[in-house]
DNA sequence: CTTACCGCCTGTCGGC
DNA sequence: TGCCGACAGGCGGTAA
């Protein structure tokens, strides 16, 4: 399930092969995800040339000459670069023909991902309201405790919003609250400008190292290259229920929150 | 505004 | 062995 790590993978594994490149043809399989791709998505790319992908939040901009294709990977989607001839799967969704013959294939088994058009994507609805990136500067302690303060949600689902910050998911939600002590039923609004500003530290710490290590494969996520990540080693408490805390060798406790699965010590996070 | 909950999907897993 | 329901979960949308 691709979080921010997976995505950035992503995005690093795929710019060499796509930047600068002309595409030549698209090929929409199946259409039907989270939104209909656009019926005019193929015609206003093809031809155009990639100029640049980016990420913002979970979202990847391939960036063209007169417009912007907003991709996300949804659940369980994956981009890789194909460079045989190899016949698409049944999830093969898209396919972007490159002109160096390379292709960049979208595949996606749950289809919770999407393929959106922007004229310009920092405008676009789903991008413009969207909170700081974890690892700029903007995303700090002062400001998570200063939004916070009205705030009677759990800290959790409070750092999980993507109108505070984009990117923490489930898995990583549960990582930073650990390291941080910090119980993830916690409401938002009681908890201290010097603990917001070490959950920033362990947000940032764990999105890194996420990062470095290629993402995390708990099931399907795989990179450009058709590789899994290996951050589900590193893992200190999520998928971990029963087991001894690495801090305290209390058993983990595992409790739903928002209906996501959400991982804790009973005795280190308060 | 805030908060809680729904639903889109398919592969996997546990129980019978 | 096979069937079937529960579950996983990002995240926009909606209802209260």
């Amino acid at each position: 399930m691709p979080e921010l790590p997976e995505v950035e993978t992503t995005r690093r594994g795929i710019a060499p092969f796509c930047e600068g490149q002309a595409i030549h043809r698209i090929k929409i399989r199946n259409g039907r995800l989270r939104w209909p791709v656009p019926g005019d998505l193929a015609a206003r790319m093809e031809g155009e040339t990639i100029r640049s992908v980016e990420r913002r939040a979970k979202y990847l901009f391939l960036n063209l000459d007169h417009g912007t294709a907003i991709v996300h990977l949804g659940m369980s989607g994956s981009l890789r670069i194909i460079t045989g001839d190899t016949p698409a799967g049944k999830h093969d969704h898209i396919d972007l023909v490159l002109e160096s013959g390379v292709t960049l294939r979208f595949n996606d088994p749950r289809r919770f991902g999407c393929w959106l058009w922007a004229d310009s994507a920092s405008a676009h609805p789903l991008i413009a309201s969207l909170g700081p990136e974890p690892l700029s500067p903007e995303f700090n302690g002062r400001m998570l405790f200063q939004r916070s303060r009205s705030r009677n949600t759990p800290v959790k689902s409070f750092i999980m919003d993507s109108h505070v910050v984009v990117g923490v998911g489930n898995i990583y939600a549960n990582e930073a609250l650990f390291k941080a002590g910090i119980h993830p039923g916690r409401k938002a609004g009681r908890i201290s400008l010097d603990r917001y500003r070490c959950l920033v530290e362990a947000i940032r710490e764990t999105l890194s190292a996420a990062i470095l290590m290629g993402g995390t494969t708990l099931r399907d996520f795989v990179n450009s290259d058709g590789k899994p990540g290996y951050f589900a080693q590193s893992l200190l408490v999520y998928g971990r229920a029963g087991e001894p805390c690495p801090e305290c060798g209390t058993a983990l406790k595992e409790i739903r929150m928002g209906g996501r699965s959400t991982v804790y010590c009973t005795r280190c996070q308060r």
